[in-house]
DNA sequence: GCCAACGTTGGC
DNA sequence: GCCAACGTTGGC
């Protein structure tokens, strides 16, 4: 496995979590994601990887901050809580199906970057790119260095 | 609030 | 293993 830094985006419904809310608890579980990509990739994460904070299902979806993998993946505990929404009631403490990481804030950007200006980006970004894939609703996807750089030099 | 796109579930 | 039905995501 190797140890070099490696990026990724992430998204989360600021009326849910935010980036604001990140800034004010420092470190956050991120809980919740119940879709198989989303969970491997979370999988693959390395302390210190860089993530894109990303919000959805918002007035101007887009990235607006900037946070770090602060600890790998382990087993989301909403999954066995009965009241949780994340519940599931096919995972064991035995048999986990759902695995989450700990992001710990960075900073936030400058400006947001909104989803349409990114759109209009998606020749350098690759038409690959999750994001901006039409009908991708991919949660948590990687972004290569070059992505990360780019999407950063918009800010 | 609408709805297209997608993923999951469950009957067969 | 197929596929219709259903639930969810997320832009608009």
């Amino acid at each position: 496995m190797s140890t070099r830094k490696r990026y990724w985006l992430m998204k989360s419904e600021p009326t849910d979590f935010s980036i604001d809310d990140l800034a004010r608890v420092g470190t956050e579980p991120w809980t919740g994601v119940r879709n198989y990509q989303a969970r491997n990739f979370m999988r693959q994460m390395q302390i210190g990887d860089g993530v894109l904070f990303y919000h959805s299902n918002t007035d101007v979806p887009g990235i607006y901050g900037i946070g770090e993998v602060a600890a790998t993946a382990y087993p989301d505990p909403t999954q066995f809580q009965k009241k949780s929404k994340y519940f599931d009631e096919k995972a064991t403490r035995e048999q986990p199906r759902w695995d989450l990481v700990d992001v710990r804030f960075v900073r936030k950007l400058a400006r947001g970057i909104p989803l349409d200006e990114i759109r209009g980006h998606a020749d350098a970004l690759g038409e690959e790119f999750a994001l901006i894939r039409k009908g991708s609703r991919l949660s948590v996807m990687p972004v290569t260095a070059a992505q990360w750089k780019r999407l950063l030099s918009l800010e």
